[in-house]
DNA sequence: CGCAGAATATGGACACTGTCAAGATAGATC
DNA sequence: GATCTATCTTGACAGTGTCCATATTCTGCG
């Protein structure tokens, strides 16, 4: 994709994934314009026609990172739609998890945004329900009388909660050395499992 | 405390609060040596003396960080030890999601620091069993019988990962969004509410 | 008391960063 | 083919972290 000519071609995508080694690299902190413009082979300020400002560069990965994370949930829901709900439960918390695994650049910054000035709101916005497939997911229980339709808000916050909190205490907490030598994909597994027990004891 | 000696007399001291104050204005991505010095009210290049460098700051923070939370986690346990064990995990769920927001810098620098050159492991390793009394209360269940003892770790993986994933949504997420016009206590009392149910529902 | 030596703070230098303004180059449109 | 617009370059500026040599104060020991 990338030529040797005045005009990159795909600059805005080259950045992009500039910014995913950096921060695979380096973490959120290593992120910089010049760093990610010299991986991409372009000079220092050639980034600022794409996304204004630095903090524009890194809302433009976080909008990329949403996108792939809705795609991955919605994909999954498909998949099993015609499981138990408690099942489809299951299945959607392990793709959050799964999906912070394999992006962790991504998922680092749309979770935690190095700097205020991001607001996510739009983002959020645009995404809608779709955004938070574990949100409908809640609502097929409640129809189906699982849970109480009244706390179905308070639910989905407590296990959405759990999933991120899962993942951010992989990638960025103690998580590893407290479950020591055990690979993520398991311990996937096995709290999905006391999840869906505890929710539906059989 | 603060002098117009040569010698600052509490600069470390200083620095922290004055870190504390930049990531409440700014965010984590505002800490800066020379800012922190400047309203310290030293010369730029004082705290290296004290920290050694800029991660070596943000890592003193943390510590701090954890060993409140320690604290604070410790003295609620011992106030409901008296309790039944289910009790005792909600109230343990509760005192951790109050931390995170009474102390929201701290927290959000100790659960991921912006720099990947900071490794917790000497902090967690101190802080031992007593930086998660969570395990504790896990513990206390599993001998009365309440949760298979086998599944203590992965149990205690599940709530750990919900508090901290609610308080981490609620910080700097989308939750507050998600739950427009709710107080954060009142979240915090649904959701525990919620999860001592699901453990022990009578 | 006096005086080393350690602890603490200063100031200057350097390479790096984000941002801005002015100019150069290439594609697109008519 | 001429013009217009999008894209990229170059150069400048203030701000940053880190290192170095220097200055000041505190401490302990005679």
């Amino acid at each position: 994709m990338t030529t040797d000519t005045y005009h990159h071609g795909d600059l805005a995508n080259a950045m992009l994934r500039a910014v995913e080694d950096i921060v695979t690299e380096k973490g959120p902190a290593g992120i910089s314009l010049r760093e990610a413009a010299r991986r991409a082979g372009v000079s220092h300020s050639a980034p600022a026609h794409h996304f204004g400002d630095k903090d524009g560069m890194i809302e433009a990965f976080c909008h990329e990172g949403f996108g792939m994370l809705a795609k991955a949930l919605m994909d999954c829901l498909e998949q099993v739609s015609d499981q138990p709900v408690v099942e489809q439960l299951g299945a959607i918390g392990k793709a959050y998890l799964l999906f912070a695994a394999e992006h962790p650049a991504h998922y680092e910054l749309m979770m935690s945004p190095p700097t205020q000035k991001i607001d996510h709101s739009d983002v959020h916005a645009t995404a809608g329900d779709s955004f938070f497939p574990l949100v409908l997911v809640i609502n097929r229980m409640a129809e189906e009388g699982v849970i109480e339709p009244e706390r179905g808000p308070y639910f989905a916050t407590m296990l959405w909660g759990m999933v991120h909190g899962i993942a951010d205490l992989w990638l960025t907490g103690p998580l590893p050395k407290f479950h020591e030598g055990m690979a993520y994909e398991d311990l996937v597994e096995e709290v999905i499992r006391d999840m869906t027990t505890l929710v539906d004891p059989n």
